[in-house]
DNA sequence: AAAATCAGTGTAAGCGCTTACATTAATTTG
DNA sequence: CAAATTAATGTAAGCGCTTACACTGATTTT
């Protein structure tokens, strides 16, 4: 009821009958002290309501318990989902979770390091690896154990994601094999988002290998919105010859393009072939049903916890976890329409 | 590159040729130190890189300029959305943001609620207002500053949030003027849930103000996914007389519903209407589009986090900022089909 | 049986910072 | 012009905790 004042080791150890040291070993390493100790710490633990503060702890051990993550944006269902799993993950081992955002700009997720840093996190999950090395350096200067997530990185660095540009080229031959030849792509934003990179350089090597070059491959840039989506398409469809498929960088746009589609009079995928990429619940609900790429990004999260927690307490960590993808063939991709023009 | 110690405040001091005390306020109250002074300290800070120690700092000032959030799941795209917004406007602030998740049970609420005041943050934002007494009470003696979201509440406490009763009424009404007589409704699960409960409660009043008792209003509860949603549905068509219109507690359970539908070969809206809540991506995306009640999550967000700052700087709030809901009218909700059986 | 080891606990020195209060110098007031 | 006020800075006392080290008595080793 009343405004008492917090109670400290100290009143625990006064009421216990032993030292600050003994009750702070009861809480930390259990095993250090006999049973009948213990118990009688805890016991006056409980009566006073004590909890430990957390500067003070922060202070004496330079330790916090805490993990960051910084994320392009939760309003992205695939990070959303990915951080509720590795939200839960770190809650079973303890640790707590900070979370900041960077909308995709490599200056804001710098400026969301330092913020981090400043908190005094533990560990830090980041997205991709496409940042300045300046970043990096920041980081690694500072100690901070960090790990990329949904993608696998490049030379150094601990990473747990999956071949982004392996599987857009899997579903890229997919497309092929149904007998497309004029493909065009709805990519993300390329700058700075590896994810987007690689699964544009996915589609166009396949095409290449199957002797389609850049030149008769177009690609538009836009960023994972339902109206970029639909507006690329457009532009696409506008085109001589017409592509009679589009492969979109993700999921969101390539419900974008279906709608365009339909505002077209396009049967899909009757007059053109579209496909999606990671599989959020979007892709299951349109109609017709989005082909697409899934990605398991609740079993990232997770593994994502798991690595970052070995990190950080030096357990040795193999450097890239590949988590595996699976194209999932619904409505959207058919063969091409019969005659050519 | 060198491992070297990180500096304190000491070191700036002595480089600067000032007291630490002079470093301490050129960070946090600048105006207290004269300019010539403070370019001096400055410029110690930037020279040896010098970033204050989360944990000496919170113990010296008893603040951590942290926020909580415990929600129930990020996996909702509500409350994604929410904390995104949420998490921009503490950025803007200066406050981190803490996040924990309770899978919509209470004691795993609680749990989190101590991890969180084991955090130190200085304030937490919930969602709703149902839980038991002693998780407030909790709180209210630590003295940590708190509201709730997505609801209005009820006695006591601050809240940002809507009318969910009101806006399900309107919804309901709707319908009625349709000349729907034969309801029913897909209620998320209500226990311990207010928003559920509130909707729920919101289109029974409205159907007893149009003379149609509980009694014949069939009511199933389902979890917030596709599959619940959908059985649920498949559930109500199977009852005699059939429903002519499925209310859903939020758009994830009408999608399912409407997928059940199409399964069935049932003509939406044509042989019966279905109604969603929330209005999140997935209703602008099925075919035909969700009739739902828009809900501005992001500014949700957004006024949460001013709200929280205030009362964490003990400036005077409103007890409650409500947010307006819109109802959407697109393509599930028609009238009833013409001959009755 | 002396020496070595070990388990259980206490002592006390910080960890890096904020802030009440003290001090000094500069400015205003009567 | 002395007294009072104000502005700028310094002094130093903690904030609550962890942990290296010291100590004691019991157990094991030789």
């Amino acid at each position: 009821m009343s405004e008492l004042a917090k109670p400290t080791l100290d009143d625990v150890a006064r009421a216990a009958g032993v030292s600050t040291a003994t009750v702070s070993r009861c809480l930390n390493a259990p095993d250090l002290v006999i049973a009948a100790t213990r118990e009688r710490v805890m016991q006056a633990v409980e009566a006073l309501g004590y909890t430990p503060d957390f500067g003070g702890r922060a202070l004496a051990s330079r330790r916090t318990n805490t993990v960051g993550a910084i994320i392009p944006t939760m309003d992205n269902a695939i990070f959303a989902r990915g951080l509720q799993s590795f939200q839960e993950a770190l809650s079973r081992f303890g640790k707590t979770l900070l979370v900041a955002s960077s909308g995709y700009s490599p200056a804001r997720e710098r400026e969301q390091m330092e913020v981090m840093a400043g908190r005094g996190v533990d560990g830090l999950l980041l997205i991709g690896s496409a940042r300045p090395e300046a970043s990096v350096e920041f980081l690694r200067r500072r100690g901070i154990p960090f790990l990329g997530a949904w993608n696998l990185g490049g030379e150094d660095g601990y990473f747990v994601g999956f071949d982004n540009r392996a599987a857009a080229a899997g579903l890229t031959e997919k497309v092929l094999a149904k007998g497309h030849r004029r493909l065009a792509m709805i990519a993300g934003i390329t700058e700075m988002n590896d994810r987007a990179a690689d699964r544009m350089e996915g589609v166009r090597s396949a095409a290449e290998r199957a002797g389609i070059g850049a030149d008769r491959l177009p690609v538009i840039e836009a960023a994972y919105t339902f109206d970029d989506g639909a507006r690329a398409f457009g532009e696409l469809m506008a085109r001589s010859p017409r592509p009679t498929a589009v492969l979109c960088g993700n999921d969101v746009l390539a419900v974008g393009a279906l709608q365009k589609a339909r505002e077209l009079g396009l049967r899909v995928p009757g007059d053109v072939s579209i496909t999606g990429f990671d599989d959020i619940d979007l892709a299951g609900v349109v109609d017709p049903k989005l082909t697409t790429v899934r990605v398991p990004h609740n079993r990232m999260g997770e593994a994502a916890a798991e690595m970052l927690i070995k990190l950080m307490s030096k357990q040795p960590v193999e450097r890239r976890i590949e988590i595996p993808t699976e194209i999932v063939e619904r409505g959207t991709l058919g063969p091409p329409p019969h005659r050519k023009r």
